[in-house]
DNA sequence: TGTGATTTCTGTAACGATACAGTCCGAAGG
DNA sequence: CCTTCGGACTGTATCGTTACAGAAATCACA
C-alpha cells in the first residue's frame, strides 16, 4: 500500500478528523460532546471518519486541562492503601463514598499515602477535590493536600481549619458500651484498643493510641468513672495493627489472666472478634464468662458466633455523606454537615457477670 | 491594601511564578520536578516565591497532557461500582490491584459501568490502561475499553482478541470439590449459583448462568458424571445477586426438600455460607447431615463455623498480577500471564454423609 | 417579501505544563 | 592564554481540547 510509507501515522486529533471530515475542530468535539449542536447527518459522518481513522475519542488530558474538571473525587487513605482493603470498616466506608460519588458520575481514584511513592501521588493526583480518612496532623500528605487549594472533605480525627469533617462523637459513643455494661452488673473490665498498649493514666489519657481510638477509650473510662469504677483499674492492651488477629494476641494476656475482667471492650469490632477468639482458645465462654462489646456494627459482627454487641455507626452513610459533601464544595455550595448518630446494638456477646 | 485592587487575583502558573522569581517558567518546573537540574539555591528560592503567590504546584492537567502519562490505572468493575465493595471476593482481587499499583507508584482509578451516567467515564477516564474484571462481551463498556487503544488486561470471563485474560481455569478446579466429595462417599448433590435458576441439561450447559459461574457448573456436573452420577439428578438452583442473603434464600428450597442432597456446592464461598445459614435455620447439621463445598477461599471462609471447605484462587495474587500485566504493557514490554493454580481446602464443613 | 428566530457550523484563543535543544559561564587542564 | 567540559539555566514549540462569540443558512410567519 503507497499510503503505509510517508509520515509515521502520527496519532489522530480531534484537528485530525476535522481535516479529513471537512468540518472544523469544534464540530467533531460536538459530535462527541453535545450531539444535539450539530445535525445528525453530520454527525454520523463525523464519527464514521474518526472510525475510519482509528481516532480513540476526545483526549481526556486535553479535555481536562480545558475544561478546569476531572469528574474525579480522589480518596486518600491513612494506611498504605493495600491494607485499607482488609479493614471491614475502612471497606465499608469506601462502599459509601463510592456510592455517592457513582451516582453523582463521579469517579474514585484511590491514593496511597505510603509506600515508595513519596507521596508524589497526592500532588499529581487530577481529582477535583479530596477525601482523607484519618490522618494524623503531622503526616506529610496533609500538607500536599490542603497545598493543592482543592476541596477538602475529612473522617476521622482531627480537624483541620477549614475543612469539613465527618465523623461521630467517639466518647460518647463509647460512654453507651460502658453503661450496658455497668447496667448488667460487671465491676472488672479490660480494653484492647488499636496503637501502643500502656495503662490510663488518672485522666484518663493513654499515650500513643491513635486519635479516635483515643477517644473511644477515654470515653469508656470516663463513663466508667460515672459509674464508680476506678479507671486505673482497667487493664488496657494494645494490638498493633487493626485485624481479628492482632486483637486475638492482645487478648490473649487479658483472658487468660488469673484476675480476668469480667467485660472486654475492644475499640473496633475486628478487634472484638479477635477477642472473641482468645477467649474460645482458652476456654473462657462468651458471654457466660466474659462479657465482650465492639465499636463499629460491620458486617461479621452480625454473623460472628456468638454474635457482636457493638456500638453501630453507619460506616456507609458516612462514606455518603463524605461524598455529597465534597461534591458540594466542588459546586460551590457551601454544605453543612449533620451529626452522626451512634446506638447500641445489643446481640450475644453480653450478658451479666457470672456470680 | 492597594494590591488588593486590580485584575481579580487570577490563578498563578508556572509562568507567574517564574516572572515574580525572575527565572524562566522551566526552572521553576525543575524546581518541582528535577531537583539536581538546578542549584539548591534557586530551587529554594523559587519555592519561596511559590509559596507567597500561593501557587498549588505544577497543575496534574498540563502535566498529564504534555507528558502523555497520568500515571494511574483504571478498574472496570462490571457490577455497580459500589456494590462491588460488598462481595469479598471482589474485594480481594482489588486488594491485590492496588497492592501492585502502589507497589509502582500508580495511582487506581475505579470506575463504575453501570449508573446513570451512560459509561462516559471510560471514555474520560484519564488512565494508562485498564483491568477490566468479568464483562460480558456485548457490554456497552467493552467497545468504549477496546476504543481507547490503551493496554488492557481482563480478569475473568471472557476473553477478548489480543488482551491478555487472567484468571483460573473454573471447570478443572470446580472438579476438584465434585471429587472431594466423591471420595468421601456422596450420591446426591445439589448446587447453587449466581444468575438464572434452572436445572442442568444432559450436556451439563446450565442457560442464564455468568459464564466463570456456568463453568464452575459444568466442571462440577463433569466431574460427577466421571464418578458415575447422572448430571441431570442433581438440583440447580439460583441466587440473584452474590450475597450471603441470596444464597441463603436460594439454598432454602434444597436443604428442606423431603429429598435433600447430601453434599451442596456452592459456586462462590458467599453463596456457600448462606448454604450453611439455611441449613441452621432447618436444623440441619453440617458435617454431619449435608456437606458444603465452596469456591474463591475468602477470609470468611475460615472463620465460619463450621468453617468451609471450599476451592482456593488466592484472589490477591491474581489481582496483583493484574497490575503487574498492564503496567508491563504501558512499559511497552509484553506480559506473559502465566496460570493461576487452585487448590482445594478441607476443612469443617464437607464429611462422608451419614448412613 | 421582509423580518426575526432558530439551527448549524466556524475561527480563535486560551487551558498549564514539559521536551528538547540550545546558551552562557566559570573552572580545570594543557 | 586557549581549549574543553560540565553545571545551571533559558526559549520555544507543542501536547489536544473546549469556551466563546459570532457567521451563514434555514425556517416561520405576518
Amino acid at each position: 500500500m503507497a499510503e503505509s510509507a510517508g509520515p509515521p501515522a502520527a496519532r489522530p486529533t480531534l484537528e485530525t478528523v476535522a481535516r479529513a471530515a471537512g468540518v472544523s475542530p469544534m464540530t467533531v468535539s460536538n459530535a462527541y460532546n453535545r450531539p444535539d449542536q450539530l445535525s445528525e447527518q453530520t454527525r454520523v459522518r463525523v464519527l464514521d471518519v474518526a472510525r475510519e481513522l482509528g481516532y480513540p475519542g476526545p483526549d481526556p488530558a486535553g479535555r481536562s486541562l480545558r475544561r478546569r474538571r476531572a469528574d474525579t473525587i480522589g480518596v486518600l487513605l491513612t494506611e498504605q492503601l493495600p491494607y485499607a482493603f482488609a479493614d471491614p470498616g475502612m471497606v465499608a466506608f469506601l462502599h459509601g463514598v463510592a456510592t455517592g460519588l457513582a451516582d453523582a458520575g463521579q469517579a474514585l481514584l484511590l491514593l496511597p499515602t505510603e509506600g515508595n511513592a513519596e507521596f508524589a501521588h497526592v500532588r499529581n493526583a487530577l481529582v477535583d477535590g479530596f477525601v482523607v480518612t484519618s490522618l494524623a496532623p503531622g503526616h506529610p500528605a496533609v500538607a500536599d493536600v490542603l497545598g493543592r487549594r482543592l476541596p477538602v472533605v475529612s473522617w476521622g480525627y482531627p480537624r483541620f481549619a477549614g475543612v469539613p469533617r465527618i465523623g461521630v462523637d467517639n466518647a460518647r459513643a463509647a460512654a453507651k458500651a460502658a453503661r450496658h455494661l455497668l447496667e448488667l452488673g460487671h465491676t472488672s473490665f479490660g480494653i484492647v484498643t488499636l496503637g501502643a498498649p500502656g495503662s490510663a493514666d488518672s485522666s484518663g489519657v493513654v499515650p500513643g493510641v491513635q486519635l479516635s481510638m483515643g477517644a473511644r477509650v477515654s470515653g469508656f473510662l470516663k463513663a466508667l468513672a460515672a459509674g464508680g469504677i476506678d479507671p486505673a483499674s482497667v487493664t488496657v492492651v494494645g494490638a498493633s495493627r487493626n485485624t481479628r488477629l492482632d486483637g486475638f494476641e492482645a487478648a490473649r494476656s487479658l483472658v487468660a489472666a488469673r484476675l480476668r475482667p469480667t467485660a472486654v471492650f475492644g475499640v473496633t469490632d475486628v478487634l472484638a472478634l479477635g477477642v472473641l477468639d482468645a477467649a474460645a482458645s482458652v476456654g473462657v465462654s462468651v458471654p457466660k464468662d466474659l462479657s465482650v462489646v465492639g465499636f463499629d456494627d460491620v458486617a461479621a459482627a452480625a454473623t460472628s458466633v456468638p454474635s457482636l454487641t457493638t456500638v453501630s455507626q453507619s460506616l456507609f452513610d458516612q462514606g455518603r455523606l463524605a461524598a455529597r459533601v465534597v461534591l458540594d464544595q466542588v459546586a460551590g455550595r457551601e454544605a453543612e454537615v449533620p451529626p452522626i448518630r451512634t446506638e447500641l446494638v445489643v446481640r450475644g456477646s453480653t450478658a451479666k457477670p457470672a456470680s
